[in-house]
Formats: C-alpha cells, structure tokens, sequence
DNA sequence: CGTGGGGTTGATTCTTATCAATTCGGGTGG
DNA sequence: CCACCCGAATTGATAAGAATCAACCCCACG
C-alpha cells in the first residue's frame, strides 16, 4: 500500500478536523484489508447482507439501483476516501449494487469495527455524523439536478461537482465513466448526454477528448450549472463546538 | 402541550430501540419550546445561519430550494416527529428553505443542544446517525423516483410513502398539498399532477375527494409504483449490536 | 483481419411542459 | 343571503425536450 492509499479516508477526514494520532490509528484500523476489484465487478449485491462496509482507496465505483423492468439509476460515484455503504446500516441488507467502475482498491470492514470507532473516540463518531450529512447535501443536490434542469445544466453541474469533490487544481479532469453509465447518474439516456456533450463544446464550455475533460472556464460553467458555491465547502457549526481529543 | 405531541421524538425514535429514563429526558429537552407557524410561513430561510435545528409536532411542512429563475424542487415533507435541519449541520447556513405547509407546530432547539445529548447519551447518538442514514435511503428512494419513473408511478410512490410513513392502518389518508406543491415535489407540472391523478382513478388504484386520498388497493399501487417493502423498515445490524444504555 | 463495445448521427415518437380558458369552492363584505 | 373574488383544479391545444430506434463509425483487442 502506497503511502498515498494508506492516508485516504484521514485526509477526508481532516477536511473537517485536526485528528490526533490514536484517532488517526483507528482510522487505518480501517483500510488494513485491501482488495481488488476489476472495471464493473460488483463489490457488494443489493440483497446481501450489509454488515460490511468498505472504503475507497483507489478507482471509481458507484452505486446503482437497477428497477425490475431494467432500468438503472445510479445514485452515487465514488473516489478515493470514500466510505461505501455508510447510508446502509439502517437496513439488514443493501438496498442497492455497488460496483466498480474503473480498477479499484477497496477495503471491506466490518460494521462492528465503526461501533469501536464510535466508543473509543467519540470524536470520530461526530465526524462520521458530518460525513453523513455532507453525504445528505450531495444528494439533495442530486435531486434538484435531475428534477429540475435541462440536460445540458445537468451535465455541467455534474463535472463541476467531479471537478470540486477530487479537489484537483487543474481543469482537466480524468472522467472514465461512459456515457450510458452518466446517463444513468442524470437520469438521461446515453445518446442525449453525447448530443448534450457536443452542446457543451460548442458553447465553449468544455473541451473533450478520450476520458478527459478538460473545463475551458470553470466560473461561467458553475454559473451555467446553477451549481450552489456554498455546497460541499465543510464550514461548520458543528465541528468548531468540538469535543476534547480522544481520552 | 398534549401528551400526544410530547412524545414525537421519542416515538420516532423507539422505531429503533427501547429509550430508558434518562434518555428520553434529554430528548424532551428538545421539545421544550413549541412554537406555531400558519399555512405557508418560513420556519427557516436559505442562508440563515443554521444554529438551530426544529422537531415538528403538528401539521405538515416541506424543505425546498428555489433556483435563481424561479424553478423550485420540493426536498422533503416533514410530519410530526421528524427533525428539520439535521443535515444542514455541514455548513453555517441553511441551503434551502423550510416552509409550513399546513398549521404547524415546531420546537426550535439550538445546534449546542445537540451535542450535549450525544455526550450525555451515546445510545442518543448512535440513534441519530441511523436517524440521518433513514433520510438517506428517503432520498435515494426520491432520487429513483424522480429519475426513472413516470408521472404516475411517481405519484403512485409518493402516496405510498405517505402511507407508510404516516404510520396509520386506514387507507385514507390525509393530504393537504396543492397540486402546485406535489409536481414541484415530483418534478412534474401542477397541470400534470391533475391528469395524472385522474389516471390513478380511472385505474381504480385511488379514490380522491377534496384533500383525502383513497387507496383502494394498497398492494396493487405498491406494486404498480414500483415501491421497495423493505425500506423504511428499520431492521438495523447497527442498533442491535448496541452500548449499554445512559451511564 | 474480424468482433464487439462505445460513441455519433439522423428520423421519429413519446412524455411532459407550457399557455390559455374555464370551472369549482371557500371566504368576504355588503 | 347573495354577489363577488381568489386560489386551486380542470380541460384543451400546442410546443419542447428527451427517448427510442436504427444505422454507422471508430478503435482497441483477440
């Protein structure tokens, strides 16, 4: 494990937080157990039982929910960091498939082990409490994405969103999904996102080549999204009100 | 205050687990001062800061985001019992509006009050994060609604989760948003949401009158909307395996 | 060389939005 | 008690946006 994978959840973490060594070992406690996955092997079945979770250290994946007569809605993309299956816990069994989309690296843990996390640094328990709300807030996003604006807006406040959650400085941005798999995220079909797509170069928003996009200007794309500035910036009431570091 | 609006919370929150003395004590703390709000009123507005949190005790009320050109997308229906705000947590401001759509009473609680109960309570804290991953799969349930079903499979959905989060045995149920508020809940027009209404009825699924919806045949609409049985059904791994209760 | 998956393009259809007119029903004031 | 008003619901006609279907291209890979 690169020292890079190795730092993936605590570097999400710390978005919000200094974290102090005991809490950073739990943390690695974590991602002690990597995995591999190849481009869309299912990493968890909708159905199995959901007392596993994973984190995310290399690749993309997302969760997708497939409707009996076929069609597929994929709800969530995920990158390094990530924690896969958090909203689940509520359940016995997964409400829906996760899947790889690219290589991925991927550590199961067991659910008991975030209980742990939760006891001995009650801190992390807040943290992880952020998580889900953050998580919440993308997907509110989400919804006023797909019900309310045109396909292009969509698409756009799409790679806005890719762009601000890998936290890259540069405007080209590696995006290795295909089109059917972002038609099924925007609730389009594949053939529309590339006319949609082209609209997008046309109007100089955009430049695409392969799996990269690259975004000719960044401010006029987020204005012709709609994408809300505010979202996704972790500026809290919560987390400055903090507890003491772990006893 | 009755007996009945007292016990919101708590009845919301023994879905999950059996509360001791102590426990819901503190959670009373958090409906100590009931405040009204008419048809209509903001209970909260974008950008506000968001250092209060409300737990609804009567009526009805909605979050919304409204976009800079008008378009507006309804995020959520709040019923007694249910907690206005928790994921706005991440950031100092609301991002999106919180409205009464009937008479409502709501308990005003400041963020601190939060905290406190997740010291005190650590069982508390455990419950709210299955309280926050519910609204979770509430919101990827929404997302698969509005993305990938029809306007009437759409309405369909909707009134079966009322139905079922309404928590009544009657098949009548009590729903007192204008068409208005609905298409803009379901991403569809007001003028739809009529026809499409009368499609439900002329199927024989609903039956409507005034602001009371029918179900004739709740199997029937479940299957029709598509409605997954097993969500909203807590059945958690996660608290289960539970912490002794209050020290 | 084939083969197959992804992407592009064009033609057509379907669903839903939009616009406009009308009705219904509940509340208000004379 | 009635006339009026207003917001919501309904109905009809038309338009827009996206889906679907089908053909074709491109290219990586065996």
């Amino acid at each position: 494990m690169s020292d890079e994978e190795e730092s993936c959840i605590v570097s999400q973490f710390r978005q919000f937080l200094e974290l102090d060594p005991g809490e950073i070992e739990l943390l690695y406690q974590l991602e002690k157990d990597p995995r591999s996955y190849s481009p869309d092997e299912l990493i968890a079945a909708s159905g199995q039982s959901s007392d596993h979770l994973f984190t995310v250290l290399s690749g993309w994946a997302c969760a997708e929910r497939i409707l009996p007569d076929g069609r597929r809605q994929v709800l969530d993309l995920f990158t390094p960091g990530h924690i896969i299956g958090l909203r689940e816990i509520i359940s016995h069994h997964y409400t829906s498939d996760f899947r790889a989309l690219t290589d991925v690296v991927a550590c199961p843990f067991p659910l008991a082990d975030l209980h742990e996390v939760f006891e001995q640094a009650p801190r992390l328990g807040d943290l992880f409490f952020l998580v889900l709300a953050r998580e919440q807030a993308i997907l509110v996003e989400r919804i006023i994405n797909i019900g309310r604006r045109t396909a292009a807006e969509r698409l756009a406040h799409l790679l806005v969103e890719i762009r601000v959650r890998t936290q890259t400085t540069s405007n080209r941005i590696e995006f290795p999904l295909t089109q059917t798999m972002i038609g099924d995220a925007l609730s389009l079909s594949s053939v529309h996102i590339s006319r949609t797509y082209q609209r997008l170069c046309d109007r100089g928003l955009i430049k695409k080549r392969d799996g990269v996009v690259e975004i000719l200007d960044l401010e006029e794309l987020i204005d012709y999204s709609g994408f809300e500035r505010s979202y996704l910036e972790i500026n809290s009431n919560w987390a400055h009100t903090t507890r003491p570091a772990t006893a």
